[in-house]
RNA sequence: GCCGGCGUAGCUCAGGGGUAGAGCAGCUGAUUCGUAAUCAGCAGGUCCUCGGUUCAAAUCCGAGCGCCGGCUCCA
């Protein structure tokens, strides 16, 4: 049995505590609090309170307390499974976004048949209302501890450690290396439930033993859990490969391949609809559309730097003797488009732009509905520019993201990407390449994140992270800055002094992967999509077969008007024909039985179960073409109908 | 690729060494019925694939393929 040290950091005799502090001040909102900040740090409410400084509660409600609280539940977590399978080690339990982890070794996996054990064990260690004792040893002392006990991963973590005096937690007889700060005792944790377990490597190195991880998550009361839990059954409602198959828009065929989609009608006529509006979209802005062919030399790979940087993600095949790589990307042709002919500087920026299919070997263990896939259709796009205009360009492109987020209503982040280890090009060329991005993005206003070494092999990249109506992120346009590719193929314009300049290359794709996206799309709209999406727009519903020849004149007169419609003529009664249409999402039914046949009109129900009155084709017509047109060309018409314009 | 779970009818799922079941969907018939399921009958399966154990395998074992939750990676 561990016994407590003597050199306790809790707050010695005759000094305030941070806790004690706090109720000097407000005694009511101290009992509330959960830790203290102080000049913007957390701290324990018993540590030792420096009488100058100010001193505010951490108060449920704001995250860094969710943060705490699910911090010191996964410490309750490591404690029961300590005490529930001996010999087990324990490596790293932090919070993370919606709850917390903790990485334990054992002799075999956790199964989720252990779950429940756990969580009992937990719930008893939570009633029983522990403290949680900070302390602080010298490395050395701390280092022998663990090593005592066996625990090899904390003792690795202290190596690591730089500081002389390492924190240390204990609640019970559980002891562990922590910076803090926690939850004043085990009893304060409301609400918590263990979710999955998992494989992860040690320190997310596959090289390194893989540690068997259990997820959960904890909430300060059980409504905030109830909350999340019907959260995340929302987000299984919305997981776009079960609205896929449901909606028939695309499947997957064990026979095919994983990761290799196969689109449906319903899923092929949204594409072709989202296409459309990037073709437009893109001539709009001065792109111009190319394509290359799925197949190139290997050779061409080998120039371009991707045989040796991205090998292990391409395909590669033999024909006639010539080694040829599938493409995983699209600039090579771009490339060579560029380099068919001498150019100016007058040209300058040339935009090219392709929905090309690329193909990328994926680990078999990452692929995953449209959101991960082998094959998939990017609206790439390579721009060509002086180095005077790279700025300005990719200004451009980020203006070009905002109006296409808005148009589908996601928020979104920016993050900047710097040099990765595997790469290429001179340190110079990166250093230009990011300071242009960042030089773009301070220009936009945007606020940004920086990821150290996250980059693309061949330059640094912003990447754009929207947010779904779950408030879920997902990466989709990135702008990456290539000075290295022009270079290797030697692509040149002839600058104003008749001299021969290199072009910087600019990578850009808006929506990133149409697959991805329309999962994305899926899941955002719940498989309720607006009105100039759904694959369906109406469907016509016959009362009896009495309306049947009323309806395939209004479904005719539909399809005149271009408006996807369906009717369905089938001898059932209307409730069941009402059903089938509300489970298909259509946005609108078109409901026909003697009276509309009479008036020659037709009731139109929404998908919320609102009727609209009774009206003739034409005026049904008229309110689908307002509703329908896509919320980009709405806009465009807007402006081209200012005047002065 | 790695760790764990899983693979039974088109879908959702039950069964679990003695030769396969339900609901929905499909088909046929009856019903003409106004806003989330009309009734009845019929048909539908190499129980993912290959190999092994066994008198006997959908069931147990091994490998492969695929899916799910993660790690890692990324559009």
């Amino acid at each position: 049995m561990f016994v407590l040290a003597p050199e306790m950091t809790n707050a010695p005799a005759g000094a305030l505590s941070a806790g004690q502090a706090l109720a000097a001040q407000d005694p009511k909102t101290a009992k509330r609090a959960v830790a203290a900040r102080s000049n913007g740090r957390l701290l324990d409410l018993s540590a030792p309170a420096a009488p100058e400084a100010e001193l505010q509660p951490v108060l449920p409600g704001e995250p860094a307390a969710l943060e705490v609280l699910r911090h010191s539940t996964a410490h309750i977590m490591a404690e029961a499974v300590r005490a529930l399978f001996p010999g087990v080690k324990v490596a790293i339990g932090p919070a993370i976004q919606d709850g917390f982890y903790y990485d334990f070794a054992y002799e075999r996996p956790f199964t989720p048949e252990d779950l429940p054990a756990i969580e009992a064990k937990m719930a008893q260690i939570i009633k029983g209302n522990q403290p949680f004792q900070a302390d602080s040893w010298d490395r050395q002392r701390a280092r022998e501890f663990f090593a005592g006990r066996g625990e090899q991963f904390k003792v690795e973590l202290i190596d690591d450690l730089s500081e002389e005096r390492v924190g240390i937690y204990r609640q019970g007889d559980f002891v562990d290396l922590c910076r803090g700060p926690h939850l004043p005792s085990t009893g304060r944790v409301g609400a918590f439930k263990l979710l999955s377990v998992a494989g992860a490597y040690w320190r997310g190195d596959e090289k390194r033993p893989m540690l068997s991880r259990i997820y959960g998550t904890a909430f300060f009361d059980k409504k905030e859990l109830a909350r999340h839990l019907a959260l995340i059954e929302e987000a299984k409602k919305r997981d776009h490969r079960k609205l896929g198959r449901e909606l028939e828009l695309f499947s997957f065929h064990e026979e095919i391949g994983a990761g290799l989609v196969v689109w449906h009608p319903r899923g092929m006529i949204l594409r072709t609809i989202i296409e459309d509006l990037e073709r437009r979209e893109h001539l709009r802005r001065g792109y111009d559309m190319v394509s290359g062919p799925q197949l190139l030399k290997r050779e061409l790979w080998e120039r371009s730097g991707h045989f040796d940087n991205y090998r292990e993600n391409m395909y590669f095949t033999q024909v006639d003797e010539v080694a040829y790589g599938i493409k995983p990307m699209n600039c090579l042709a771009h490339m060579l488009i560029y380099k068919s002919k001498v150019r100016s500087y007058r040209d300058l920026p040339l935009r090219y732009f392709e929905l090309g299919l690329v193909h990328r070997h994926e680990k078999s263990g990452v692929v995953h509905g449209l959101t991960r896939v082998r094959a998939f259709t990017q609206d790439d796009a390579h721009i060509l520019c002086r180095p005077d205009q790279v700025e300005e360009e990719i200004l451009g492109v980020m203006d070009f993201v905002t109006d296409v987020m808005a148009l589908f209503g996601f928020d979104y982040t920016l993050e900047l990407s710097t040099r990765p280890e595997k790469s290429i090009g001179s340190d110079q060329d990166w250093e230009r390449a990011t300071e242009a991005l960042s030089k773009a993005l301070q220009a936009s206003g945007r606020e940004y994140e920086i990821n150290e070494g996250d980059g693309a092999f061949y330059g640094p990249k912003i990447d754009v992270k929207l947010t779904d109506a779950l408030k879920r992120s997902w990466q989709c346009a990135t702008i990456q800055c290539d000075f290295t590719l022009p270079e290797r193929f030697d692509l040149h314009y002839v600058d104003a002094d008749g001299g021969h300049k290199r072009p910087v290359m600019l990578h850009r794709v808006i929506l990133g992967s149409i697959e991805r996206f329309i999962g994305v799309l899926i899941e955002h709209y719940g498989g309720a999509f607006p009105l100039w999406l759904a694959p369906e727009q109406v469907r016509v519903l016959t009362v009896t077969n009495r309306a049947d020849d009323w309806a395939r004149r209004v479904q005719q007169a539909l399809k005149e008007a271009g408006i996807r419609a369906e009717a369905d003529l089938r001898n059932e009664k209307l409730g069941a024909k009402v059903r089938e249409a509300q489970l298909m999402k259509v946005p609108y039914m078109a409901i026909l039985g003697d009276r509309e046949v009479e008036e020659r009109r037709l009731t139109a129900r929404l998908l919320s179960g609102q009727n609209l009155p009774a009206q003739g084709i034409k005026d049904f017509i008229a309110h689908l073409k307002q509703e329908a047109t896509e919320p980009l060309m709405r806009l465009r018409r807007q402006e081209a109908s200012k005047p002065g314009v």
